[in-house]
DNA sequence: TTTTCTCCATACGGCGGCGTACGGTAAGGT
DNA sequence: ACCTTACCGTACGCCGCCGTATGGAGAAAA
């Protein structure tokens, strides 16, 4: 009785289980064995692939900003109106998101590798950058939306990395709203 | 020649090793081999304070309480004046302390550790709940002042994780100075 | 059909770390 | 002077994981 030949492995194939691997149980845990083993092959498979378990976690973070986030700011860049609304549409949209996404993962990694760290910090950076133009453009000056940008960033940063984040929409819609209010308050409405 | 018997070490001395290397580099490499060496001993004498590895991460959050919160929580209460005043309070204490704490660590850890999430999770609750009081005294509503106190907290959990607080000391105050003026502008001043 | 290329399995050596067993030494009580 | 207690060193067996070497099996090309 010949083997079947499944679906062969690719490097995405291992990345994308390596990825899950790395939210469930953070990066000392994205082994080749045991991630071999979920894929249903051997370690040889792997390091056809890969030159060595180095590899796999420098690709990761590419790989990681290519499916997570991308996506998401090609949202963003996407709507008309004035700046407030497109707070709020940005907003609607973060409260729409699945609120488990693999941040925390690679925010946890990132405090003990520089190179994550960079890649993260040039997310945060790409993801702010969208606020503060919005404040400047909702007439700030340049420190002022810069801060205020940093508000309202780190609040999504720290109801991620606590899990404060309520399971339910609406309440997440709710506290969108709230902070909407509070944060341009004394802007002048378009 | 008869050895030299130094200062024999007691939990706390490997427990507060273990902290310093969790902030350095993670749970998973505070080993229990690696440790004894930095503290110039062998495992023969972990082992006779900790009944096994996990013994000693157990404890590493308790700890953690012990010595890096109760001193941050203590100075709101033993600052007379009004709430406002005691948020500065906290604030200045904060923006002299040290940045590299070592949260950023146990928040790491806590991703993937769900008894370490429980501790992070009362110690953000208690940090919380300080603040939201402050506001209530200030005269908000408790929906509002939870929300604020959310607001104000989790600033400092997204700079903190984030990496970007600043290493000055006089730029952590003006930082601080703007967060409570944003945060309190439309309270009445005592 | 034969050859070649792609992909994977198996087997092996090595290492770092865990926990245990046990022996040893300094200090203080009696 | 002895014994006990507290503390530490040494040696050992074990396991999980890494990376390598090597030998195929299947499919595609020749």
């Amino acid at each position: 009785m010949t083997r079947k030949r499944e679906r062969p492995q690719d490097r995405d194939t291992w990345l994308a289980e390596a990825l899950e691997m790395l939210r469930e149980r953070g990066v000392e845990h994205v082994k080749v064995e045991p991630l071999a083993q979920r894929l249903g092959v051997t370690k040889g498979s792997f390091y056809w692939h890969f030159k060595d378990r180095a590899d796999l976690l420098r690709s990761l973070p590419e790989f990681w900003e290519r499916r997570q986030t991308d996506p998401v700011l090609a949202q963003a860049e996407n709507t008309a109106g004035g700046p407030i609304e497109k707070m709020r549409a940005v907003l609607d949209f973060l409260a729409r998101e699945d609120p488990d996404r693999y941040d925390n993962a690679m925010r946890a990694w990132a405090q003990f590798d520089d190179e994550v760290a960079r890649a993260v910090a040039g997310i945060d950076e790409r993801r702010m950058a969208t606020v503060r133009a919005l404040f400047e453009e909702a007439g700030l000056s340049p420190e002022d939306a810069a801060f205020r940008a940093r508000l309202w960033y780190f609040y999504d940063v720290g109801e991620h990395v606590t899990g404060d984040t309520p399971a339910d929409v609406e309440e997440r819609r709710a506290r969108a709203a709230r902070r909407l209010e509070l944060l341009t308050a004394d802007l002048p409405r378009s």
